[in-house]
DNA sequence: AATTTTGATTGATTTAAATCAATATGTTGA
DNA sequence: TCAACATATTGATTTAAATCAATCAAAATT
C-alpha cells in the first residue's frame, strides 16, 4: 500500500468520525474486525466508496464479506469468460478491465472500460447466471468476488440497495445503447474520436493519459480493423488534434475532436 | 371483442375456479370492480398473462390498476419518443410495437418488436426516468400505461416482484447484446437471414408471415440502406430460400437460412 | 378514371473500410 | 548482444455496402 494510499485513508477516516453520516461510528466496530488485504479494507471499503455498498446495513454486510475474496491479475489475464456460469459480482478494488463480447471468427467487440470501485458481472442475474460478456485485465489489477447468493439476499432484504442495483444496470444499459448506435451509424473519424475522449474524460480521467491498450483493443473498442485504427490516429495526429509520445497521448484540440465525434 | 377470445376467458375462469393457485377466489372479487375496457379486463388480465405481473398480491395488483389506463394507436403512430421523460411502464395488450433508437441524421436503429403481453419502457427506471428509445406502433395497437411511481412501490414492497423485474431487464439487456455482435460483425445475408428468423420464429411465431414492417423498417432492423436489404431478399427469393407472396413471406429453407445467419 | 403521391425495385457508380502484403519498431529471452 | 518474436505502421488492392438515379407498382386523392 502506497504512503498516498494510506494517508488518504486516515485522512477520510478523520474526517468521517467528526461526521454523523451514514452511522460512522457503528460500522467502524465491523470495520476493525472484517477481513483486511492489500488493496482494501474489507467490505467496509466499497462500503464507503460504492454509492452501491454503503446501502447495506451492517448485518447485510456482514454477509457479504463473508465469502468475499480477491484475486489479483497481470494485464492481459483473463477474469471470466462469456458463455460460464456468473457466480460472482464482481467489484474492481485497483487496475482497469474490459468487458467484451466474443463475436465472430475470433472478433471481440470491447463493451465497456471497468475503473476502481466500480462493478462488473451481474449481467446474467436472477435471469439464467451465465456471463454474457468475458471480462480480462488490462493493468496489474485486483478483483473482489462477492458470492452471488449473497449479493441477491441484499436484494430482497434491502428496497434501496435493489433500487440502486436496478439504477446501475439501467445506466449500463444506456451506454450501451449510445454505444450500439455510435458503432453502427458513424464512421471511422467519429468512432475513433469517441474512443479518444472516453478514456480520457471518464476512464484515465486525465490529459494526457497513458493507454494499456493495445492497438488491437482499440479496434476492437471502435469495431475497426487495426490498420484502420492506425490510419485515423496518424490523421488526428498529423493534424495536431492528438499529440502522442511513447505510451502516452494527450489530446489537445479538445473541441475539434468532440466536433469530429458529433458530426460522426 | 371477439367471440373468440370471450370463450377463451370464459374457459380459463372455469380452469381456475377449480385450482387453489394463486388465491383465483380472491383475486376474482377484485377483478369484478376493476376498470374493464375492449382489450383487458384490468390488471388482472396481466396479472393472469404475465410472469411479473402474476406475482403482485391484491393490495399491489389494486394499486397498480388504479392509475392505470389504455390507449389506442393506429399503424405508424408514435406512443412516446427518445429523451422525453418516462412517466408509465408499457404493457402491449394488443397488436406490435417497434423499439427503437432515434440515431444520426435521421437514421433510426430498430432494437426489438414487442408482441402483445410483453412489457416496454423503464429503461430509466431508477436512474434518471428518461426514455432512451422511441416506441412506435406497427399495427393497430392497443397499450396499457401504467403509473411508474406505483410500479417502483410494487418493487420496493415485493421482492419476488423486483427479482422478476431485474430478470426482464437483464434478459432484454442480453438480447441487445447478442445484436450488438451481429450488427457489427454480420455482412449483409448475414443479418437479413437474421430480421426473418426473427420475425418467424419470435415475433409473428408463423411461417408464412405477414409482415406489417416496411421495408425501411427492415433497413433500420438489419442496419442496412432500404436498397441493400432489398437486393438480398431479392437473392434470397431467387435462391428459393423463401417465397414471398403480397404481405407475405414464407421461410421455404429454414436450415440454409439458419446457416446463412451463424456463417454472417 | 385520371392524377398525384408514396413505397418498392432495379441498375450504375462511388465510397468507406477491410484485407493483403511489406516493413519497421520494440520486447523478450538465450 | 543479437536473434526470435510480437506488435505497430505504412502502402497497394480489393470488397462490401452506400449512394445516386431511374423506373415501376400500388394506394390515395381528386
Amino acid at each position: 500500500m502506497s504512503d498516498r494510499f494510506y494517508y488518504g485513508n486516515v485522512l477520510i477516516l478523520c474526517l468521517l468520525l467528526f461526521s454523523k453520516k451514514n452511522n460512522f461510528k457503528d460500522k467502524l466496530l465491523i470495520m476493525i474486525n472484517f477481513k483486511r488485504s492489500v488493496n482494501c479494507g474489507g467490505c467496509n471499503d466499497c462500503n464507503m466508496k460504492s454509492p452501491l455498498f454503503s446501502l447495506l446495513n451492517e448485518e447485510e454486510l456482514a454477509l457479504v464479506n463473508k465469502d468475499r475474496f480477491e484475486v489479483s491479475y497481470r494485464p492481459g489475464e483473463m477474469i471470466f469468460k462469456q458463455g460460464t456460469a456468473s457466480t460472482h459480482i464482481l467489484m474492481l478494488t485497483s487496475g482497469l478491465v474490459k468487458l467484451y463480447l466474443e463475436g465472430y471468427n475470433g472478433k471481440n467487440l470491447i463493451l465497456k472500460v471497468v475503473k476502481p470501485h466500480q462493478m462488473f458481472g451481474g449481467r446474467g442475474l436472477f435471469y439464467d447466471n451465465r456471463n454474457y460478456y468475458t471480462a480480462a485485465s488490462l493493468d496489474n489489477t485486483t478483483v473482489c468476488f462477492v458470492n452471488v447468493e449473497n449479493f441477491k439476499k441484499c436484494v430482497r432484504t434491502n428496497p434501496d440497495f435493489a433500487e440502486k442495483f436496478i439504477e446501475h444496470l439501467n445506466r449500463t444499459s444506456v451506454y450501451i445503447l449510445s454505444r450500439f448506435v455510435d458503432l453502427t451509424q458513424k464512421q471511422m473519424p467519429g468512432r475513433v474520436a469517441d474512443a479518444l475522449l472516453y478514456l480520457a474524460n471518464d476512464i484515465y480521467e486525465s490529459n494526457p493519459f497513458k493507454v494499456t491498450l493495445s492497438r488491437q483493443d482499440f479496434a476492437e473498442m471502435t469495431s475497426l480493423s487495426k490498420e484502420s485504427f492506425i490510419r485515423i490516429l496518424k490523421e488526428f495526429k498529423d493534424e495536431g488534434l492528438i499529440v502522442m509520445n511513447g505510451d502516452f497521448i494527450e489530446i489537445a484540440k479538445m473541441d475539434a475532436l468532440k466536433k469530429i465525434s458529433q458530426v460522426g
